[in-house]
DNA sequence: TCTTATATTGTAATTGTTACAACTTGGAGC
DNA sequence: GCTCCAAGTTGTAACAATTACAATATAAGA
């Protein structure tokens, strides 16, 4: 049963392996729109009612924390989006339909911080502009 | 008169020569730390006591509209950031000391975006880590 | 100086996030 | 399986960032 993959994701890290989490996985490896805090709650709720919004923050943050999933922020939205690919990869963020495009590329930061002295640990790319698809319109 | 450059910036883009506008600019100008708007209207409000905070929210969105600054957000903070620096550079974000370091560097969006198809108007980078001075302690 | 489009203001509403304390549950050890 | 406790969940309330809007004031061109 595929259920196994969220549950090791989640034992890799000691965390415990409950049903929101389990749900919150699938949901977002089967969704991979970077969908906001807002919109995993949305889809959570049908399936589980009683969910508090509390709990999606909490399981968001233990998941970011344990770089299970990914996080972002962009400039035109105020709110948290969430990716569950954690290999590196850039945004494209359509400003006419709002999709968020994955860009198949990589920074190498060796180069980008020559000699800079800080160390890196993530990093984010996000680029903004039309889409093919609202080009064409 | 340095001001000057300010009244042009906001001339060439036909917005109004205001004290608000030209004050906020010469804030940005001078404190180059990609302050927030909540710094930016602390720090405005002791010159202009009467000033709005709505104010300074419509003085940035029509600065950032005109391409006159440059704004950005970190996933680790909840609220909009602006530069007076509109030449394309990347930003790197202390997890310890918070400070926001310009990286001189840029993408070569012709490449990443490779027929891809989508039209790119803009982009931020964001590198989080460890700053050089705070590895050191 | 007059006029008008644009900017400013204050207030209130909305939205995203955090704090916290009480309650519940997963899973380790028996 | 049963017991126990650390970890997870919940609800509520506070807080923070942003937006909406309508009334008023002002920059700048005629
Ligand atoms: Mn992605
Ligand atoms: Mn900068
Ligand atoms: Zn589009
Ligand atoms: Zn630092």
């Amino acid at each position: 049963m595929e259920l196994n993959i969220y549950i090791e994701l989640l034992k890799n890290k000691n965390l415990k392996v409950t049903q929101h989490r389990l749900e919150i996985l699938r949901f977002l490896d089967k969704n991979r729109t970077h969908p906001s805090l807002e919109q995993v709650y949305s889809y959570i709720k049908e399936k589980f009612p009683s969910i508090s919004k509390m709990t999606v923050y909490n399981v968001i943050d233990s998941l970011i924390e344990n770089k299970i999933i990914n996080s972002m922020r962009f400039v035109n939205s105020t709110e948290l989006h969430v990716d569950f690919e954690i290999d590196t990869h850039f945004h494209f963020v359509c400003s006419k339909c709002g999709h968020i495009y994955d860009i198949d590329s990589e920074l190498d930061l060796e180069k980008i911080l020559k000699n800079g002295g800080h160390k890196a640990d993530d990093y984010n790319v996000n680029i903004y502009g039309v889409c093919k698809k609202c080009l064409k319109k």
